[in-house]
RNA sequence: CGAGGUGUGGCUAAGUUUGGUAUAGCGCUGCGUUCGGGACGCAGAGGUCGCAGGUUCAAAUCCUGUCACCUCGACCA
């Protein structure tokens, strides 16, 4: 085969149009739906499953920290909103405002939730008093609105869905090492079941959270070279603190603030898998997030005996989720749908095969076909999932590298940021001016410094005066 | 919010320049034949042309306004 035969239809493909490609899969794969409100998408089945996976598993690993979930009103006061200033000032241009209840106009209105600091903070002031009451470790799964401009599936829209962790601690230390845990937490889920590899570390000033004293971050890179960032956590120290009247007696009967953090991921991690593992023919599910993680297509179904193997094998898998797609399209119109949905493994099963004692599983990620005896599905099904799985990550961790650049000085910058997309390494001063001119000069960001660093050089890329930093850079969504 | 683009059965579009019966392919429904990479035949259903005004004997087509969506920037998970 001198070029691939595209087997998948109506797909544009991403080499031609990256964005173009992103759309049509979304739609596609029949993971969301427009809406009729402006920038709010409906998850449709194969959409919320993921999502529902995803909450699922870490919902989970939450729990293992010691987190509980509570639910929090979906509305706040704008007097509660305006107690920390830069919180405010962070999500001023982007909420939205309830003005009026039933007939009458409020006296104060209220905004639909952009995030829920300030209503735990309210809680947290009410209820902490003793150390004896900390740490709190709370989380919420939930919704925000956040009034976007422009809107992209998964990756912007003006309401999503996250879960936001809230935590008060009694040191600073404590809540510190909060932050760190979790960030931890998120990298581990996406590379051990999303196969997406993490660029872990902190955001610069400029970049961090309206209202923490620090931000730490997660950033992948997606096919086409661009970064996204796929979680953080943050450190508030004892600003919220201080503007919410949070304080605690302490073992030595003085009155203190809290230190708290907070930290979320959010549907846009769906975005991150679709542009790190789809392809030409569609969306691409690593098999521990799949919620179909093998469909069997009957050839010839209704030749005697075929549609009872196909259910015979379903059962035998028992272990895994399974669907026996016995609708009458023919099997070649199957095989595109199902790849278009990115179902991890596809077992053929026909008279043929009946007749050997054997079924064909086909890959997703490569197309590579196995034949396996029946006595023998569990097991091979088993480790065709667990090694698609880790080639998935090995994959998006060789894409990763091999578009990762080092500048030395500000030519080789603008050079690789200009030509080649990825992520660039290159050392900072520190200063805020740099990173604005950066930004001006190349449309990048700095995505992070990262706690694994390296040095590169000994002066700023940009302004060439002593370094501190080695940061990531990159176009970012 | 700036720049560009697009709205015509479920989807993709033609038709708009030059006003004159609403079109095609795919999809959908029924029946039959098929089935190892998007099968085929026959019969059928489905559209106030994004919305609101205006011009005209007549508007998908011209004019005014408006809304939505897409792409690229600025801002953000």
């Amino acid at each position: 085969m001198a070029k691939e035969k595209k087997l998948v239809e109506e797909i544009t493909s991403m080499e031609e149009d990256f964005a173009q490609w992103y759309t049509d899969v979304v739609k596609k794969a029949e993971l969301i739906a427009y809406s009729s409100i402006r920038g709010c998408m409906i998850y449709r089945p194969l959409g919320y499953a993921i999502w529902e996976n995803i909450q699922k598993e870490l919902d989970r690993r939450f729990k293992e920290t010691g987190v509980e979930n509570v639910y929090m009103p979906m509305f706040i006061p704008e007097g509660l909103l305006n107690k920390e200033k830069d919180h405010v000032e962070g999500f001023a241009p982007e909420v939205a405002w309830v003005t009026e209840g039933g007939l009458n106009k409020l006296t104060e209105r209220m905004c639909v939730r952009p995030t829920s600091e300030t209503l735990f903070c309210d809680l947290y002031k009410d209820i902490v008093e003793s150390h004896r009451d900390l740490p709190k470790l709370y989380n919420q799964w939930c919704s925000v609105v956040r009034w976007e401009k422009t809107t992209r599936p998964f990756l912007r829209s003006m309401e999503f869905l996250w879960q936001e962790g809230h935590t008060a601690h009694a040191t600073a230390e404590e809540a510190e090492e909060r932050t760190i845990q979790m960030l931890n937490l998120y990298a581990a889920f996406c590379e051990e079941i999303l196969a997406i590899p993490m660029i872990k570390g902190k955001k610069t000033d400029k970049e961090k959270f309206a209202g923490a004293e620090s931000t730490y971050t997660i950033e992948a890179l997606m096919h086409d070279g661009k970064a996204l960032q796929s979680g953080t956590s943050h450190n508030f120290g004892n600003g919220f603190a201080q503007a919410f009247g949070i304080q605690y007696t302490s073992k030595e009967n003085k009155l203190e603030y809290v230190h708290q953090t907070s930290w979320g991921m959010s549907t846009r991690i769906i975005g991150a898998i679709i542009m790190v593992h789809g392809d030409n023919s569609g969306l691409v599910l690593p098999p521990r997030i799949a919620p179909t993680q093998v469909v069997i297509v009957p050839i010839r179904q209704n030749s005697e005996g075929v549609l009872d193997k196909a259910n015979e094998i379903k059962e035998k898998l028992g272990a895994f989720s399974v669907k026996v797609d016995d609708t009458d399209k023919s099997p070649g119109w199957k095989f595109a749908e199902h790849e278009m949905k990115g179902v991890p493994i596809r077992i053929e099963i026909g008279p043929k095969d009946i007749e050997n004692g054997t079924f064909v599983a086909v890959r997703r990620d490569n197309r590579e076909k196995t034949t396996i005896r029946f006595e023998d599905a569990d097991a091979e099904i088993a480790k065709l999932l667990e090694t698609m799985q880790s080639d998935m990550l090995e994959r998006a961790k060789a894409h990763r590298d091999s578009s990762t650049y080092t500048a030395k000085n500000y030519d080789e910058f603008k050079d690789i940021i200009a030509n080649k997309p990825g992520f660039v390494k290159a050392m900072w001063c520190g200063e805020e001016a740099c990173e604005l001119k950066i930004k001006e000069d190349t449309t990048a960001t700095s995505r992070c410094m990262p706690f694994e660093q390296e040095e590169i050089s000994d002066t700023c890329v940009c302004c060439g005066k002593k370094a501190k930093t080695m940061v990531y850079w990159g176009k970012a969504y």
